[in-house]
DNA sequence: GCCATTACTTACATTTTTGTATGTACCATA
DNA sequence: TATGGTACATACAAAAATGTAAGTAATGGC
């Protein structure tokens, strides 16, 4: 997403390819720390501060432009409150939710995927990264989401 | 994929989100034209110039990337005949084909997203870009896919 | 000999995405 | 008065993805 020049065939063919509807949630989730946001989110909502806490390796303006795409979109809701030091909370919305199976199915994919092309198992344990234990909608997951 | 420069930052975390199996299945199809080709090979092998000509404003340099990757990333198989003039067929994998099932329901979700947030139906007909009418897999897709 | 066909390759340019570094507002507390 | 915490914004730089234009090899048909 982010600056959208009419003209080149870059941009035209992005918007092209947004008139179909499978490549168009692939950009609206295609961005690379979004399924991470997005899963952090499954267990409900989550302040600015805990998702970058969480998310091991983004940046704040990663995270925040992340957020502000995926806000756009409509997959998660911003609430702002009036509080100093300020305290901004992120919520899935209910489209939001729907692609959480979808990931789930990713995932298991994903897995096997790796798993048949290199006989290898997930190279991260629960330690090495932030873990996402309070997960009751898709608690099979078990690695960085 | 591409390029990969050892020591970015940025290449650096493209394999650290290699270690999620969910960010590592986005990687694998997370290119601009991937979705549309593992689309248009679900109803069988395909050769080059047939998916040119079906994945409308791909260039021959992107479909030959893309196919590359997939075929490194053993989504697909490449068959090359020793004929004149050459000619290259393209197949789904098996694992490549449990891809398959994840598009479908990313496709419908793309479309329920779409409905909501913009209260609009997908933009294509069939008309307007290549169809996908040989497929019986997944048979309920109906734009460009 | 010349052309057409197919599936590319190569060099290059442009656009987009991602990351770095620094600064800001607000107010409570020390 | 100075400091700390939170959630950013901004200017800039680097890297990656995408697109353009041209060329190539092999061979059969004219």
């Amino acid at each position: 997403m982010a600056k959208i020049k009419e003209n080149s065939t870059n941009s035209f063919n992005r918007k092209f390819l947004t008139d179909c509807d499978l490549t168009y949630a692939l950009q609206l989730m295609g961005g690379r720390w979004k399924l991470l946001i997005l899963m952090r989110l499954t267990s409900g909502t989550q302040r600015f501060g805990e998702l970058k806490k969480k998310i091991t390796n983004i940046t704040e303006r990663m995270l925040t432009l992340q957020l502000r795409e995926m806000e756009a979109d409509g997959l998660i809701t911003r609430q702002v409150f009036a509080e100093v030091p300020p305290r901004v909370e992120y919520t899935l919305t209910e489209i939001g939710k729907e692609l959480i199976s979808i990931c789930d199915a990713l995932h298991t994919w994903g897995a096997r995927h790796r798993f048949q092309v290199a006989g290898e198992v997930s190279a991260l344990s629960h330690d090495d990264v932030a873990e996402f234990s309070d997960s009751p909608p898709s608690a099979q997951l078990n690695d960085m989401v």
